[in-house]
DNA sequence: GCGCTACCTGATAGCGCTATCAATTTATGT
DNA sequence: ACATAAATTGATAGCGCTATCAGGTAGCGC
């Protein structure tokens, strides 16, 4: 007797063990499952309790591979400990579980060649939709994107470019904000110093800083910027470097709160006051700039609604609903 | 022309499309992409250009469901803000891709429910392995991990009832380090402000503290633990009910490095001086403690590495490894 | 040359689930 | 009551990929 031992299985249990166990066929399961009102209600019970007998759990890639559904949404973020991030990411992802959706989550580093490799294997699980933060794509990744059909949600920094759809906040803005309300306040030698510079949030803050500058005749000489992340000890060594050069500087504009923090240790080494000596302003991830001592000046993002936004958003796009508006949400910022 | 419609397709290029291509059968391009010095290297070639050409991208939900292998896993954090669980997943995340796994992550929010209804869901996804940040579980969450048979890992958290994989800290151990430390320099009135009292983690801390204030003859009775997640407005009024209790406070030991900051703050609005008039530790998640004015000391964990070391473990897990060596590995922490 | 192993290659048969459509039962309308 | 619409159910045929096995080609020793 020699077996046709074709092909192994799991031996974990199948809609088909539930059918055969509730004497039903598999498709009743099937549907049982997934659209309840659709089956007798005789028979859903029936296919419930067999369920519940067998403990049977969906496998839920051959589901996928059936339907052509996916059921999780691929992120991908350029860091998983900045606050934009993962504020961003709290309640977009509790959003998310409540559509029925799953995480995939890549992390990038800022880096475009992780970002297009991430790409790569993220969308080899076929993900229902990528959204991504930040809008600035290398031409492979872009091409990527194009290539895979997915719609395409890009959060954080809103880019007229975009041709997908895009929910954030225009930095540049922010820049300007920030300088805007310093010169209000009298401040006239004002200072920058920004983290990630090759990362275009950065740089379109610093561009904001310098327009506003520039129009205001003041010169956007003294700033600083670097490759590496926020830090407490950037903010520390930058603010001595800029101080170095120009002794007479009065206010600093910060492109994180870590920066802004390392600022004002070093200002209490130096025993400058804040803001009589020196005013501090950041863009704050959290409550911080209010809540230090003393208290700064910052310019708010609230990246934990943009998370809501982006998953009703999201939720519209992969919905039935045709097209319920603008592929472009500006979420804005407040200054405190 | 009535065309015998019978599915939809997902209009993605599949493995069909390149070796209609590339000129040969299907089963060989898989082999060329799975295991390429199985096939000649002219077949290779050409199949690599097809693939180049047509931008093709394996679906794994097919590959998954035809061969049985998962090249996921799961993560659940409590938290994707705290330090904590940042750094560990940075470092995870990264070693995890180069094994060429995907990240499947879940957010409880500290919740036993929550966490619950992830383990279920993302087990349904069927991930290669879990991962668990702590290792306090409910009963149904055993179960669910029980009945799913994967590999579970638990971090962070070393427990010594722990029947699963386990890579982590002895958090009790750090409390006593912490109080051990103050007691040694003097302080005799040492206070605790803990945020997640509900979390193990935090009881654990608590206990050490108060262990080694009563074997060292002193009261543990200025303590302040709160359900919500660590905040600088925590620190700051924290510490000022706890002055007000007690105006002798001579130090203070927080469960986090937000809790200190804002206890800094609240002194520097009282003019307190550190170390001076109150010491302050905490249990750091960054540079936080040494980079600051004043700097502080504090019991630093290395969660980047516990994300390394966690992923090594993983590999070993997954790959062919029988069994390396112990399944509990303490990481440490260090005194700053 | 011949038998034999080693290596490549491709046809075939599913993995577990769902879309589709036909078959059956039940409700509805005139 | 009888035709027609609506609601249920199940058989069938894949989704895109990989395990298996059979067929073909080279290489080797004698």
């Amino acid at each position: 007797m020699a077996e046709p031992r074709k092909r192994r299985s799991t031996g974990r249990v199948t809609l088909a063990d539930v059918a055969k166990l509730a004497g039903v066929g598999s498709m009743t399961v099937s549907r049982a499952l997934r659209t309840p009102d659709q089956v007798s209600d005789k028979l859903r019970e029936q296919i419930q309790k067999a369920v519940d007998e067998l403990g049977y759990i969906p496998n839920k890639a051959a589901g996928q591979l059936a339907s052509g559904q996916s059921s999780s949404v691929a992120v991908i973020l350029p860091s998983l400990t900045e606050k934009a991030c993962t504020h961003f990411m709290t309640d977009f992802q509790q959003a998310l579980n409540k559509m029925g959706y799953q995480l995939l989550l890549g992390y990038s580093n800022y880096s475009s060649e992780k970002e297009e490799e991430l790409l790569s294997t993220l969308i080899a699980s076929n993900p229902a939709a990528v959204v991504l933060f930040g809008s600035e794509r290398s031409a492979k990744a872009k091409q990527i994107l194009e290539n895979s059909r997915l719609p395409v949600l890009e959060v954080a920094e809103l880019s007229p470019l975009s041709t997908n759809l895009n929910i954030g906040v225009d930095y540049s803005e922010v820049g300007k904000a920030m300088t805007r309300h310093l010169i209000e306040q009298g401040y006239k030698k004002i200072g920058f110093i920004g983290a990630r510079e090759n990362n275009s949030i950065l740089r379109k803050q610093l561009r904001g800083w310098q327009t506003v500058m520039i129009e205001s005749y003041l010169p956007p000489d003294h700033f600083l910027t670097t490759h590496e992340g926020p830090s407490i000890a950037l903010g520390s060594e930058g603010i001595a470097k800029l101080l170095l050069r120009e002794k007479e500087l009065d206010a600093l504009i910060c492109s994180h709160e870590e920066i802004a923090m390392g600022a004002m240790f070093e200002c209490q080494r130096r025993s400058l006051k804040i803001p009589e000596n020196l005013a501090i302003t950041c863009l704050d991830g959290s409550q911080f700039s209010e809540q230090c001592y003393p208290p700064l000046t910052a310019v708010h993002i609230n990246y934990k609604q943009m998370g809501i936004e982006a998953a009703k958003k999201l939720a519209d796009l992969l919905g039935d609903q045709p097209d319920n508006g603008s592929r472009q949400i500006d979420m804005g910022f407040k200054l405190y």
